[in-house]
DNA sequence: GTGGTCTAGACCACA
DNA sequence: GTGGTCTAGACCACT
């Protein structure tokens, strides 16, 4: 489920949050579904768990999770937050990609296929 | 020309690594210009030539330029090697991307319609 | 009447306590009325009685509300007490808000405003 | 300068954010002035240096102050950010003290002048 | 049993 | 020397 790569260069920590954030975007989990508990993903993926504790905070703090203490951490439904920077930032990213695959080589036809797959596939 | 934002949590030499590479796919930098010297480019950054020497180092070992010892550094040719694999990544990324933004709340449309613009811009 | 947002981060107790704190402040909960049962308030928001008990008890100990045993719980009279000390605390809590509402951007003026229209309201 | 009451409830962290954020909303500590390092603020207060980290951390999150790796924790220039949410939060809790005022017996005139005086006092 | 806090101590990357 | 990551292990608060 939560596969993490020890060897990484990226710290593991950040890595769990890039999972579990897909999962969430990806609605392979659910809105107010609970996630594992800290101990369990801990003993499970043979990790401290101060560092699952780093990833929900950070979760959380990233707006995607919410923690209830003495009860876990569960989905957070999409929110009607401050989206418009984050989306800003995406655009960037989209444009940066999009430039890269070019250089590389790839027609725009060809991006363009890519894209719509991407747009028709889990469509939700 | 090269900015860098001594303020970020990203390493500088990261950043410049992100920079270059992006004035060579933007065909700013073309093939076989050659880039600033080492000494050079640090004085006018006011960066330690060391952080300027291991960003070159980066760029060349991720194959967007080449170095001649006692020569310089210089813009290596759109090559035809290994792309495929890099293309998977690109693909990736952009389909995480476009997964986000619909999250986010985005359209189908408004986020075609923004990789249109992108496509249609710095045409070469 | 109580509306408890089980999803937050802050302890049911202590939402409890402020609630019910703030309805004695502003007089819908009148001297010596009586509170509602321990039992029935916790059916009534599906809560453990033992929470609703801590509340109450913590309410007593901040002094706004007194106990019966084998009567009930009631709105204590807003006494001549050690409130000294308190209106210190409220006095810094009011300074540090201010100048974090001036940090943040807001002028003298808006401020001023802000707090007429809190006096004027719900005078009694 | 950063005074701990390590027997508090509230967690030492926590103590330290509030502490430095009074620091900078006061502009006791300047905008890129750099932060204690946190080795030494550990050794201080003979605290932690994970501790320490996470108040920097936690205070990066809320926008009071930026990290370079490697170079130290710098206060980070009032920000054009997205204070309205916390415009908001701050004014519920003024009129929340108001109240509270009042209850104990303050008079609309002894806010008023309570409040003067804290506009009047360090004006920047 | 749950999340949250804290300590002690180790190792790494950046400049 | 700086911040950042991670582990091992302990203790506390809430329900």
């Amino acid at each position: 489920m939560f596969e993490i790569d020890l060897r990484s260069r990226e710290p593991i920590y950040e890595q769990l949050v890039e999972k579990i954030k897909e999962l969430i975007i990806n609605n392979v989990l659910k809105p107010d579904e609970q996630l594992p508990a800290v101990r369990v993903l801990a003993s499970e993926l043979t990790i401290n768990p101060n560092t699952i504790q780093k990833a929900y905070r950070e979760l959380e703090h990233r707006g995607y999770i919410y923690s209830i203490p003495g009860k876990g951490n569960f989905v957070k439904p999409a929110g009607l937050e401050n989206n418009a920077a984050r989306l800003i930032d995406l655009s960037k990213e989209l444009k940066r990609t999009v430039s890269e695959m070019r250089y590389l080589g790839m027609t725009d036809q060809e991006i363009f296929a890519l894209i719509q797959t991407s747009l028709s596939q889990d469509r939700r």
